[in-house]
Parts: structure tokens; sequence; C-alpha cells
DNA sequence: GCACAATCGGTATGTTATAATCGATAAAAA
DNA sequence: TTTTTATCGATTATAACATACCGATTGTGC
């Protein structure tokens, strides 16, 4: 499978179909066609034939793809299939609720430890060491992590956010509302909370006014 | 301000506004210019330009617009002046970690009351009370609540939204990862952290191959 | 008071993503 | 074996979006 240019919208809506895939119970047909993962979805059928065909093509004309293997390929393709290694910044209520979430193995997301300013605990519920700001340095030494996730409150999220690239941290997962500045080659995702809600506030005003 | 036809992809920006003039010192200048914004924010001057017309008319040439009154502007259009009540299903880590998130009421975004199907206290820390499912249907319609938010697992996310949906909610924010099968007039924002992983975990990737 | 510089707001263009169409293919049925 | 049907994959059209351009406006400095 050659990928050559990807598109992020493509690229975000691939973990959808490999929920939808996983959730399948097992005494279904093995194989599924692109139609009917459209209709599961919502989705128009080609949009979504488009998508499998970038990243596999096992797909058969009246039969569809075969289940595991497609879901394989979808893994393989997003790099589930090897784990990737971070830390978290900011072991606060957001940040032990994302420790605490199993699904992110699935992801091939290893969190390996947690720091703090002022750390509460010496690890999480489950088993992940917490450790004091001043320790950072010193483990991205040690061991070779690539991305960092920032659950710390925005004020200070920049601050972080240096630390982590002088630590040699190639990407940033932030849940702080504010924009980070960073050099070219980081990549900085931010899952921002505020931009969901503005959609579904909008949404809730169209409605209201639409019902006087 | 008459807003005709916004685009999502506007309104995914305006919080992002939003929040850096928030977070400008008191004593900046009263004025800020679209091209300043955009510097700051790392996008293109125009852009930014054209989400602010749409939001405010304020803007004056060789000045920009004045801070304050802009932002107020972009909290009205977003709806942040007048608040949205919510109720959240499931008290888990997650949800506890929303609740305890203070930044939410600035938004306009208040939650009243938490379900859960085991509930492991009465109240959470910032005493949001936490209630068994069975009184969903009771508080709903004493109380008029239009929007939903979910934090279950995601095999049971469909019919925590089935209920929803029958009591009456208009918006459901889920950050489960299962698509929900809702009626049209209903809005699904997914907070899906799958998506935001695959697009770091193929920037690694990519990082990657291109040292070899 | 007048030229200048900076910024806004609208229009036009190019680019990207989404949706629609169509022929090809392979399994199933006759 | 032939026909039918469902699905894939490619091509084309449409729409949304971001970018670039240009005139209009308003302060600033001379």
């Amino acid at each position: 499978m050659e990928q050559k240019k990807i598109s992020k919208s493509v690229l975000k809506r691939l973990p959808g179909y490999l929920a939808y895939l996983k959730s399948m119970p097992d005494n279904s047909p093995p194989h599924i066609s692109a139609t009917a993962l459209a209709n599961a979805l919502g989705m128009g059928e080609v949009q979504v034939r488009k998508d499998l065909a970038m990243v596999s093509d096992g797909g058969r004309p009246k039969i569809g793809y075969l289940r595991e293997a497609l879901m394989e390929d979808i893994e393989q393709f997003l790099g589930y299939d090897n784990t990737t290694d971070a830390v978290l910044i900011g072991a606060g209520k957001l940040g032990q609720a994302l420790m605490g979430y199993k699904g992110f193995q699935e992801y091939g997301l290893n969190i390996m430890a947690a720091f703090d300013r002022t750390p509460k605990m010496e690890r999480t519920d489950e088993g992940i060491p917490v450790y004091p700001m001043s320790a950072l340095e010193g483990y991205m030494a040690r061991h070779k992590v690539l991305m960092g996730i920032i659950t710390v409150p925005g004020d200070s999220a920049q601050e972080v956010a240096d630390q982590l690239v002088h630590c040699g941290i190639k990407a940033i997962w932030s849940f702080a509302s504010a924009h980070l500045e960073v050099p070219d080659n980081i990549l900085v995702q931010y899952e921002n909370m505020a931009t969901s809600l503005a959609v579904l506030s909008m949404h809730l005003q169209a409605q209201m006014k639409e019902k006087k």
C-alpha cells in the first residue's frame, strides 16, 4: 500500500470506520461493502469508498472488503500497530482522566509518565508515575519520547510547550485553549473543547430562533 | 449585526480569537487590528479579517477593532452571553474532569446535573448532584435542558443518546467514539480523541520516515 | 491642509474537498 | 453458459473554502 498524500479530512474519518468495524459482532458476515458502511455511519457511499481505497486495495465487486483485512489495513495505516510513547504534563483532573482511559492502548498510544508542578501522588491509579516538572529534562534524556500531551491551564501551556520542544518532542497534543508558538517541524494538535461548544451553541441558538 | 450564513470553519476559529483577546494583558492598547491578530495566531491576515467581519462591524481603518467591543461581539455571536443548561451522563473520570472544568461557565455552559448507572457519590467536588439513570426522565420533565453530554463507554452511548432524545434534548456532545443514530433535527458533536490521535500518529510516522 | 501609511471590506480567483456519474468486474441466478 | 445484480474504481462536476487583489476610509505626520 503506497501512501502518497493523505488529506486531513480523510485521516480524521478513518478512526470512525475502524471503530465501527471493531464494534461489529463476531458472527457478522466476514465481508462488508463500502455501501453498507456508509449507510451505517450516515455518510455518502462514494466518500467511504474513496477513503477506503486510500488505505486498502482489498475491495472486490459484489463482495466488498474482508472485514478483518480492512481493519488491519486501517490500523497499519494509522500506525496503531506500533505504539507511540508519550508523556503527559499536568496531572490534574483532565490529565488523570486521560491516563485512566484504557482505549489509548488500542490506538497505539502509551503514556509513560506524567509531570506536574505540584504532584499530588506518586503514581496514578493505573500505575503511571507522576514526577515533578523538574524531572522532565532528565527523563526525556533517558527515554525516547516523541509525543507530549499538555493538560495544564492555558496560561502555562506555552511555557510547557517550550520545554517539551527543547527536550526533543516532535508532536504535541494540547488540551489548553491557548495558541502555541512552536517551530515549524513540530505538529500541534489542539483538542479544543471551545470549538465544539461553539458549534453546539450556534445550533441551539438557531433552534430557539426557529421555534419562535 | 445580522448573521446570515456562517460556515462551520469560521465558527470553529472564533473561540480562538476570543481566547487570545482575553489573554491579552489589561495594559495593552485598546485597539487591535486583524493583521496583528493574524500574526499572533499564525494565520492569514485575510482570513482573520473576513472572520471578524462576520461577527462585528466595529473595524476601523488604520485603527483596527476595539478589543472590548470585539470580544463582546464574538461572545454574543457564539451565545456565550446567555447560559445553556446541560446534563451530563456518565460520571466516570472523564465526566468528573469535565464537571471540574471551570472554564465552561465562561462559554455559557452550565452543567446542572450528572447521571450515572451506578453513582459513586451524591455530589461532585464542585457540588453538582449525581443521580442514578432512573431519575433522568423525571428530571428532564421538570427542567428545561437542551444539551446532553455523553461520557459513557462507547457500547452504551447509543442507548443513552436515545434516552436523551426521548427526553427532549436538542444537542448532544459525545465523548464516546461510537457513531450515534439520532433524528435529523438533533445535532451531535463528537469530541473524538481518536481523530486527533490519527493526525498526530501520521505526523510522527512521516517524521520517522523522513529521518531515515 | 495635504500627502502618506495603514487598515478595512468587498470582489475575484484558485485550490481543495465533497458529491454525482459511469464503465468495469465479479459473484449469483437462470 | 448467459444474464443479472451489486459493488468497486475512475472520471467528472459541484460546492466550499482559503487566498489574493483592489478600492474606500481614516488616522498621522509634514
